[in-house]
DNA sequence: TTAACTATTATTGTTAACAAAACAATCATT
DNA sequence: AATGATTGTTTTGTTAACAATAATAGTTAA
């Protein structure tokens, strides 16, 4: 079944506000509600999310150390915007990362983990399908975060959640026009190869997924749509 | 009253606070003046810093995710203890990211940088000699960060100075007593085959590098000191 | 009209005061 | 003497006010 989220505005919540800010901020950029460059301000956050300054300049602080956003001395907060060099470390490091993870995932993936990485699949498809830019990302990105936690490894898990969230950010300054973010049936061998314990195909097949996603950059095109902060943070996938 | 405390030492900086702060409790950490567990109060810190609290508060925030410290509500900030699953988790982290540095590296390294890790793998022996224990821990951890210069990927740069701070940690905890923290011979061969640009010697010397300091732990003792804050803070490398 | 300069406004950065929670010590009771 | 409750102290968490800097708008002159 789908699990239709949530949160009509991301704001409601109960929790602690800094840690509200901080999903509510990753989930729009991870489903591309925020592009790069957009100004974060202290005030408007602390209106929208109900809280004071306070909260609020921790939280992006956490994002910075993220390089999520970008602090300016005097002007402010920023979504980062991630420069051509910096995306091709982030790739290199994705690929690092997931190939261990990958042979990880071999040795711990159960039969429900990969029941549930089919499901996510199909959701992606569906999305896909219909249109949603924005339900495609966000699950494309839980995939590839599935695999870090049926490996097991917390650290790298941080690691690949930081990096995702940025590939997010480098495909919405430069990817081509017609490139695809991520083919849904390139999980879906991956699922293929975790199934049949073939672990050189599948780290074989990682990186080429990884690959094809750094090739569908262009860097020269540069670019930014901008719409109403408060308006990004609310919606929600309909 | 206890301002009159350190002066001279890792304090008098002019740079931004917040930023003195988080370099002189990594530079603490990193040589092992601050144990796991060790309490930072704000109001020792900000008054050792000469600062006020929301700047300490920041460090100490941007330290936590980080994992340097942990945060606990109500509580305060703590040098972090890692579990022995973590400590399995960052050492298969560092595997993963220095095996792809050290291919890397192969790639760049000049004459100069090769000269320059001989220098400080040179200091290292000597601190060994002189029995100086934060001096070698210190440099053997300057070295593997210079791979990560060396490579030039500022993301897995990033990644592996939080790791290196925090298996100075878990060494601190763990390290089988008359275990060596880091042999510095290896240090030696492995620079050896970048200069050799064997990069199938120097990825499997990495391996057995890393894979030795992790043999060196036991889980079986936890432990112990503490001495004051300031104290731990207040040195310098004379 | 445009360009430059000034005044105004808004936003970030800093500080201090206050509230709440945790900690430590004293005292009472068993 | 040991335990438990109570009070006082310390430390963290929150809030608001103020200062400093950047952005904006408005005015004047070329």
């Amino acid at each position: 079944m789908t699990k239709s989220i949530t949160k009509k505005l991301a704001v409601d919540t109960d929790e602690i506000p800094e840690q509200a800010i901080i999903s509510s901020i990753t989930a729009a950029v991870s489903e591309q509600r925020l592009p790069a460059g957009t100004k974060l301000g202290e005030q408007m956050l602390s209106n929208i999310f109900n809280c004071n300054r306070a909260n609020v300049r921790r939280a992006l602080s956490t994002l910075a150390t993220m390089h999520v956003v970008q602090l300016q001395p005097n002007r402010g907060a920023f979504i980062s915007t991630p420069s051509p060099k910096e995306a091709g470390d982030v790739f290199e490091a994705r690929r690092t990362i997931e190939r261990t993870l990958a042979r990880c995932v071999i040795k711990n993936a159960s039969s429900q983990d990969i029941a549930h990485m089919r499901d996510t699949i199909a959701a992606e498809a569906k999305a896909r399908a219909q249109g949603d830019k924005p339900a495609e990302l966000r699950l494309s990105r839980t995939f590839h975060m599935h695999l870090a936690t049926i490996a097991g490894n917390e650290v790298l898990e941080r690691f690949l959640s930081e990096l995702t969230l940025r590939t997010t950010l480098i495909i919405g300054l430069y990817n081509k026009i017609g490139s695809s973010s991520c083919a849904e049936d390139e999980h879906l061998v991956i699922v293929e190869a975790i199934e049949a314990r073939d672990e050189e195909r599948l780290v074989l097949l990682m990186d080429q997924h990884l690959n094809h996603l750094e090739a569908g950059l262009d860097f020269e095109r540069a670019v930014e749509p901008l719409f109403t902060l408060a308006e990004q943070l609310t919606i929600a996938s309909a």
